[in-house]
RNA sequence: CGGGAUGUAGCGCAGUUGGUAGCGCGCCUGGUUUGGGACCAGGAUGUCGCAGGUUCAAAUCCUGUCAUUCCGACCA
């Protein structure tokens, strides 16, 4: 009878099938529902929860760095988003569009934004006067849509949840600069708030963002070997500003074009923490972004003490960790199972033995291990604790990563590596053409991911065609 | 967008040659339990994804459609 019961709840095995384990997570630990529509997810409490620390993690360092918070229409006239043209090239195949207003056809009709750098601009065309009014340092939280043809919960959905940063400045250095900055505080809210390790790279120009003059992102290696694209960083350079017809006075009293960024990521990322960190109990989350820091099971309830021994600990806990108590009449064992599944970073069970002895027990999420822990100071041992579960998290992803790192000199050995070792993350060098680009794909099914910041030298010459080198690129199979 | 698979109770599934729907888990009630998904007894829950068609009769056969899922091509 117990066999059956957990065959029912279990999730598949995650290097058994990847695919249906992530499916599985999603599902099981209450992250999201589908609805009626292809691609459009209902997220749901617990998987909200989520994505609101991640919003207020970010906002917060956005805003530390002068950023300010604003809301565009969510319509684009279509004769708006045709002014730049790469811009409409890229997104043309997939918007949405409304044709109607009630029972009447619009004259003209609205594309649901894809993206909003077309609003910013227009905007920014009727608000930039002088260089005094630069630099403009917006950002916005809403959701696009992206008429895609296969969905994924969080990896790829027809409407998703983003933000995305627009700036405009005197000179192409500050710009640049900007979009730089951007990049690290992804990557440091990547590794440091949701232990995954990432790579900082420039995308090849056929991989750039429509309109952009660069585009920087942090790729982010999967358990599977697969890459993810965590976050992107744009260049515009004054592109966008001729198209729109931004100008400004400068301080020579001559009309100029400013320079642009645009920087974004999305509710992906938490697709990316599943696929990192998960295993076959279910979710691991990072501490930072947890929902529940710390869930506290009592254990044997019912004898005089437990509950009120919990509930003091509960109360010594709220005000530094984001805690639950859970007093439900479950038994212990399906609490255990449950909050494993859910991803909570560290579990406390509290029973008489423990009472006793003025201690509990302590158990990590990302290994499971039990430590018997002291209730005098228990909130620096929780806190160190919590500190011990991102840090782990971080080592096992970063493991995980070296592990399915190699380097190639040629398609053979690019072939070989895959073959022997599983996907992964091929560090190969690149003459800068794009029929090489695509003749590493055709040869061996992995495309360019980066060209990373930091350079590696793993040869001099192209692995495709044998011409001189001019960068290390990162390649990978991607979501 | 191409190829495969699947839609029956909240979840996992069964349902024979067409005859009007069942099992396990979960849920509700009561009791006993509680240190790794507890046990006993009783109870409730369905337009068989949706729309047509064939038939005296459709979960079952046919057509269409929508959704999910896997594999490719395209994209955060």
């Amino acid at each position: 009878m117990a066999n059956e019961k957990k065959t029912v709840e279990q999730i598949t095995n995650r290097d058994v099938d990847f695919a249906q384990w992530y499916t599985d997570i999603c599902k099981k630990a209450d992250l999201i529902d589908y609805s009626s529509v292809k691609g459009c997810m209902i997220i749901r409490p617990y998987g909200y929860a989520i994505w609101e620390n991640i919003q207020k993690n970010l906002d917060d360092r956005f805003k530390a760095l002068g950023h300010e918070n604003v809301y565009m229409p969510m319509f684009i006239p279509e004769s708006l988003l045709n002014k730049e043209k790469d811009h409409v090239e890229g997104f043309a195949p997939e918007v949405a569009w409304v044709t109607h207003g009630g029972e009447e056809k619009l004259t003209e009709r609205l594309c649901v934004r894809p993206t909003s750098e077309t609003l910013f601009c227009e905007h920014f065309a009727n608000i930039i006067r002088s260089y005094r009014d630069l630099p403009v340092l917006y950002n916005q939280w809403c959701s696009v849509v992206r008429w895609e043809k296969t969905t994924r919960p969080f990896l790829r959905s027809r409407e998703f949840l983003w933000q995305e940063g627009h700036t405009m400045h005197e000179t192409a250095e500050e710009a640049r600069a900007e979009t730089v900055q951007m990049l690290n505080v992804y990557a440091d809210f990547h590794q440091n708030d949701l232990a995954i390790p990432v790579i900082k790279g420039v995308k090849t120009p056929s991989d750039k963002f429509a309109g952009a003059e660069d585009t920087y992102a942090i790729e982010a290696l999967m358990h599977d070997g697969k890459s993810l694209q965590a976050a992107t960083s744009h260049f515009f350079g004054d592109g966008f500003a001729k198209a729109f017809d931004i100008t400004y006075a400068s301080k020579d009293n001559t009309l100029k074009y400013p320079f642009q960024t645009s920087w974004g990521c999305t509710t992906r990322m938490i697709g990316g923490i599943i696929m990192t960190h998960g295993d076959d109990n279910g979710l691991v989350l990072p501490p930072s972004v947890a929902p529940i820091q710390v869930v506290i099971i009592p254990v044997a309830a019912h004898k005089p003490g437990v509950i009120e021994a919990a509930t003091a600990l509960y109360d010594k806990l709220k005000e530094r960790f984001r805690v639950k108590l859970d007093d439900s009449d479950q038994s212990p064992g399906w609490k255990y199972a449950e909050y494993e599944m859910k991803g909570v970073p560290v579990r406390i069970e509290i029973g008489p033995r423990d009472i006793e002895a003025g201690q509990c027990v302590c158990v990590t999420r990302h290994n499971l291990e039990k430590a018997v822990v002291a209730l005098d100071g228990i909130e620096d041992s929780v806190a160190a604790k919590l500190q011990e579960v991102r840090d782990g998290m971080y080592a096992k992803a970063l493991e995980n990563r070296e592990k399915r790192t190699y380097s190639c000199r040629t398609l053979d050995e690019i072939n070989e590596a895959l073959e022997k070792n599983g996907d992964g993350f091929v560090k190969a060098m690149w003459c800068g053409e794009e029929e090489c680009e695509d003749g590493v794909k055709a040869a061996t099914g992995i495309g360019s991911r980066c060209i990373p910041l930091e350079q590696e030298n793993v040869g001099d010459v192209c692995v495709c065609c044998g011409k001189p080198a001019r960068h290390m690129v990162v390649w990978a199979r991607a979501y």
